[in-house]
DNA sequence: AGCACGCCGACT
DNA sequence: GTCGGCGTGCTC
């Protein structure tokens, strides 16, 4: 290990967030800097952030050497950081620059620790007592010795800035400086957790001692809905934090964090803090200042969460590990479920993935002994799986235009009658998936991708599910400008909606999806007061198959269960497995028993009856088989290259030459395929065009694959980026 | 990533 | 004759 202090002078080899490819040597700044110092440093003519990453190479000439031109006032960055930085890159082939960005990614880096002003009561009193000025004094008296910025005691007391100003300068009250970064309200971990039995205690006191030993380990956690599944995980943070050490806890989706975080301070009195893409900048900057002085004990946040700045972190825990949106699709491509096990590997921390329904690489990983493995079962008068049956829809008199069935409708008059819940489950967003012209058969597609539009009544308009791009519905087709032969095709929720209060009319219909809720706040009033009866029929998206609890909702229909079984997906069915045990697990929360009805067209399928016969160990199996056959991941290794640019051939040939000239990869075994065109060949006006490598287990593919990229030059404006382990393979 | 350098087409 | 297109290369 290299010297942790660098005299002034020395050469040190500086890691910019410029794409450079490696550090660059500079000559360390008046006073010194520390190994990992932030610094600013000149680069041509700008100045750019970096990180003290080593010593010197020396191979440049040191007439030509700047020196750092300050240091910042953050701590710096510790070593394992830095280690998991370099394996990430490796791992993700992505640019060890890139990876540096993501653990900078804080507002205000650069700016020294802020002050700003504060009031709090002082011993004066002013010469001239004013209603206003009584007010704000008693305002303070009120709060004890707490202190409130000039807006926050202005408007407690109900008068304008000004009177506040006029009482400090007569002493009343004090004008101070504190930092802007307030710390967090300390954690309580002793407080008493939840009261557990059987399998949830000895649950938790195997987390328990898996944190205590302080060294990396991993723990799948599995508990279907109700079996107390993050009250346990939540012991685990307590032992985390008893020790000192910090804890994080990854969620898929901000929608979930505010419910989490009222659980958090049921547990231990205190909000934790909190990271991801709705937090403020200024509330980002405290965070990741706090993280990295040790202030902050527990982080709720999502998975770029990761990249911050631990002082000692003890304990990661996935929640939802097998959800897809871990896995970061644009950018550096890394999967989070991933990446924690690799964090966690590096500062001696626990890693605990939890999921009613794991992923197959989890599961894969606990058969081989690699993690630990506890199930949770569901307790005792909490919840039963739902009754679960299919509705084949072979045998269902459909008319044209309509997606639930007589048997499926039956079952859902039944709940009205009954006072109960239903949620009827389509995984498609907006009014209809394809627009078609009745006069010439052309589908409305998406100018710069290879998207159709998809019908979104509400905001009436077409949207392209792929760039967000959207226009009003046209009269008239934009093919053969007939008028008036524009068509709905297929179902999305919004049409469910209309043709559920055909059905049903009086029934209170309530349609949920990403797009209608403007912001994740509203989204959560909306569950919320769904929860406490405001709908009698709940139309969703995938949205509500996470982690929502609705206790009066008996009734689960899934409009399609076959959407995701087809195709070449490899992962089809585990998701479609997953998605459907998720989407029955709302049925039947509390005291009532519910109900799942599946309407499928291949009841016979495998996945199908899985599901039914509630055997989840037999699905893995299965499917484990069938992979392992396949050589494909968990057993084997894969990536995905996509090439993109505006010219569609160049791609093509690029693609062609590189499946010719493929020597690195063979050299370890791995198999080429494509190029093809990417599964949405076109983006944003730029063509994509993809090949698949395929390797065994033992491989090692990143190396082989940046041996093979490095021969090929790029067309102008093209890109190429490797994806490990992808996640979707159409 | 920026930014300069540099070499070929249509303009005051 | 120059302005400006973006291809190429450099930044310690």
């Amino acid at each position: 290990m290299s010297a942790s202090w660098h005299p002034e002078g020395a050469q040190v080899a500086v890691l910019t967030t410029q794409p450079l490819g490696r550090p660059f040597d500079y000559r360390a700044p008046e006073g010194g800097c520390a190994q990992g110092a932030f610094v600013e440093v000149p680069l041509g003519p700008r100045k750019v952030l970096g990180v003290v990453w080593g010593a010197g190479r020396g191979e440049v000439d040191a007439a030509r050497l700047r020196s750092i031109i300050r240091v910042l006032d953050v701590a710096p960055m510790r070593a394992e950081m830095r280690q998991f930085l370099e394996r990430a890159a490796e791992y993700t082939l992505t640019p060890l620059p890139a990876m540096l960005r993501l653990a900078t990614r804080a507002p205000g880096l650069g700016d020294p620790p802020s002050m700003r002003k504060v009031y709090r009561r002082g011993s004066g009193t002013p010469a001239r007592m004013t209603d206003a000025r009584r007010r704000v004094i008693e305002a303070l008296e009120e709060f004890g010795g707490l202190s409130f910025t000039l807006k926050e005691l202005a408007e407690l007391a109900g008068t304008s800035s000004g009177v506040v100003k006029g009482l400090a300068e007569h002493g009343a009250i004090i004008e101070e400086d504190t930092p802007r970064d307030a710390p967090y309200p300390r954690l309580d971990p002793f407080l008493p957790g939840a009261r557990f039995e059987g399998a949830q205690a000895q649950g938790a006191e195997r987390l328990r001692a898996a944190v205590r030993r302080e060294t990396y380990g991993t723990t799948l956690l599995r508990g279907v809905t109700g079996s107390g599944k993050t009250e346990v995980y939540l012991e685990a943070v307590a032992q985390c934090l008893e020790r000192g050490r910090q804890a994080l806890v990854l969620l898929p989706e901000i929608a979930l964090t505010s419910e989490f975080l009222t659980r958090v301070e049921a547990r231990f009195g205190a909000r934790p803090a909190e990271w991801h893409s709705g937090v403020t900048m200024t509330e980002r900057r405290r965070c990741w200042r706090m993280v990295g002085a040790g202030e902050a004990q527990l982080v709720v946040g999502a998975r770029s969460a990761l990249f911050l700045p631990y002082r000692d972190l003890g304990l990661i825990i996935v929640d939802e590990e097998h959800d897809t949106s871990y896995k970061q699709e644009d950018g550096v491509l890394y999967n989070a479920r991933d990446m924690a096990v690799l964090r966690a590997s590096f500062c001696g921390a626990h890693v605990v993935l939890a999921s009613a329904t794991p992923s197959l690489e989890s599961w894969a990983n606990a058969e081989a002994g690699k993690y630990d493995r506890i199930d949770l079962a569901a307790r005792f008068g909490a919840s039963v799986l739902p009754r679960m049956d299919t509705i084949d829809m072979r045998g269902e008199p459909m008319p044209g235009a309509q997606w639930i069935s007589p048997s499926l409708a039956g079952a859902v008059a039944a709940r009205l009658e009954a006072g109960e819940q239903t949620l009827l489950f389509l995984n498609r967003r907006g009014y209809a998936p394809v627009t078609l012209c009745r006069a010439c058969g052309n589908q409305v597609g998406c100018d710069n991708c290879d998207a159709r539009m998809v019908e979104h009544r509400f905001q009436k308009r077409l949207v392209c599910h792929q760039c967000g791009e959207s226009r009003p519905v046209p009269e008239a087709c934009p093919h053969c400008t007939v008028e008036g032969k524009m068509t709905a095709v297929g179902p999305g929720v919004e049409r469910l909606a209309e043709e559920a209060a055909d059905k049903f009319p009086g029934a209170r219909i309530e349609v949920l999806s990403s797009d209608l809720h403007g912001s994740a706040r509203a989204l959560k009033a909306r569950i919320e007061a769904i929860a406490q009866g405001e709908a009698d029929i709940v139309i969703g998206t995938q949205l509500v198959a996470k982690g929502h609890n609705f206790p009066n909702l008996t009734l689960v229909g899934v409009i399609d269960a076959d959407l995701g079984l087809q195709g070449s997906d490899l992962r089809a069915a585990e998701r479609t497995f997953q998605l459907m045990r998720q989407v029955a697990g709302r049925a039947g929360r509390a005291e009532k028993p519910g109900t799942a009805l599946l309407q499928t067209f291949q009841p016979e399928h495998p996945v199908i009856r899985s599901i039914l016969a509630g055997d989840e160990e037999g699905f893995w199996r299965a499917e484990a088989a069938e992979r392992r056959q396949a050589g494909v991941p968990p057993y084997g290794r894969m990536a995905g290259i996509v090439l993109s640019g505006p010219d569609m051939a160049a791609l093509f040939d690029l693609g062609a030459a590189m499946a010719r000239r493929s020597e690195p990869l063979q050299r370890i075994g791995a198999q080429v395929f494509g190029p093809a065109p990417a599964p949405i060949a076109r983006v944003r006006g730029r063509h994509r065009v993809r090949l698949l490598v395929k390797a065994e287990k033992a491989a090692p593919l990143q190396s082989a694959l940046a041996l093979w990229a490095a021969q090929f030059r790029l067309p102008p404006n093209a890109r190429l980026s490797i994806d490990i382990d992808p996640q979707s393979f159409l």
